[in-house]
DNA sequence: AAATTGTTTCTTGCATGCAAGAGGCGGGCG
DNA sequence: CGCCCGCCTCTTGCATGCAAGAAACAATTT
């Protein structure tokens, strides 16, 4: 690339509020990870470090920083002077991470039974009345904003930063591969219902009765991992 | 999407040696993690560029490089435009490390109450029975490996690859602060009885039992945490 | 003396250059 | 006709150079 040096142009686009100028390797792992979560760049495909260094208009070398950080948390794999892909994941895996998210929210219900505040208490008990209208009226789309407030507040309500950060990383892990409206269809009812034993257990303090619940509910949904096959293979061959 | 750190897919500092030639960047981020998962890099602790190129005889290039993937685990804060830094683990999260690394060994053993093989289990027995002589002689440091060895039987035989890394991660992450001597002198005997519960609920194939019996032996470990403040400002100073 | 401001120095962030490994290709060989 | 080996090219890994931000410092002012 011959474009000089001229960091007086880095501030274009960038907005004027910037609060707190990040560095440009950031920006990238950011944005890359962004599009591996969503799906915009497939398992398997290769990130070239030239390519992306254009794409963004930088040079190897924040690509490469930005490249390395997504090697570090496992969202691409480095082979080592073979390049850097989006890392695929192996079907035995994804399902065991349906069943370690299923623990996770299970321990976070068991945890909310006990620690919620009465206004987190309060507050998850009027969201789940609230969606009860969605699942009357079938809209799918919203209770599906419902259901992940709900859970949401679930995070947050188990007052434990650590495991909110594990249940945030993986959720975020699995979402390409959840189809919430697949599974939701003709199960709105179903599903508020078994919400309205997770709370119900939590309302009551029975921390046990919270996780087991939450784990039963969540062992119906995880079904969706039978998917992953097709949807794997199908990406593969874009 | 927003992605947070995911500091504990971590594999840094992980596993033998790779036979496999890694890249120097990895090199380094191995061995810094290392250093600081053992205390010998002090939270709070700058981490200078220069200094750790001069000290391994390379560029700043691959330290960069591997502070960034270190950054993106957590285990190290990059303060942008001012230096990297050992993550300083506040007392409130510490504690969280703790009670969410108890559900998440909770869960191991409801998994392996369920999925261990025979001759899983049959190990797990014998391994228990095993670590009843350095009870009766009160070996304390031969019952600490066959405590190890005790989680690490559980971890296996979970068969749950996802959840096996975050409970290595935790741990690993918990490492400096576990003062294992100190908690089990006086507490070999009671501490092999709570195991007995786990391992008789495993056996039996009762995984609510087996989450429960391991959530209480993890609870009284997990006073440690009120060591702590004392450590950190200890470290702090020096 | 404390505070403030201008200056100097140090460190970081990024661009660029170069060498070595990996993969592709064509030619020689079986 | 297929296989193996050397060459060539492309990509990666690392070193180096340079500019801007941050910190340290000094001098001036109140």
């Amino acid at each position: 690339m011959h474009v000089a040096n001229l960091p007086f142009l880095s501030r274009l686009g960038a907005g004027p509020a910037n609060p707190q100028r990040q560095t440009r390797a950031a920006e990238l792992a950011a944005t890359l990870a962004d599009e591996i979560l969503r799906g915009g760049l497939a398992p398997g495909r290769r990130l070239d470090e030239q390519e992306l260094a254009q794409r963004f208009a930088v040079s190897r070398t924040p690509v490469r920083e930005a490249l390395g950080q997504l090697a570090a948390t496992g969202l691409v794999e480095h082979r080592p002077r073979r390049g850097v892909i989006v890392a695929v994941i192996a079907p035995q895996r994804l399902q065991d991470m349906f069943v370690a998210m299923a623990e996770l929210e299970a321990a976070a219900s068991r945890l909310c039974a006990i620690a919620m505040t009465p206004d987190e208490r309060q507050g998850l008990e009027a969201l789940h009345r609230a969606s009860q209208a969605a699942v009357r009226e079938g809209g799918i789309d919203e209770y599906e904003r419902f259901n992940q407030e709900f859970h949401s507040l679930l995070y947050a309500g188990c007052h434990n930063g650590y495991l909110r950060d594990l249940l945030h990383a993986t959720r975020a892990r699995l979402a390409p591969f959840r189809r919430a409206q697949f599974n939701l269809r003709g199960r709105l009812a179903s599903s508020w219902r078994e919400h309205e034993a997770v709370v119900q257990a939590i309302l009551r303090g029975d921390g046990d009765g919270a996780a087991r619940a939450m784990r039963e509910h969540l062992a119906t949904v995880s079904g969706a991992a039978a998917e992953y096959v097709a949807i794997q293979s199908h990406q593969l061959s874009a």
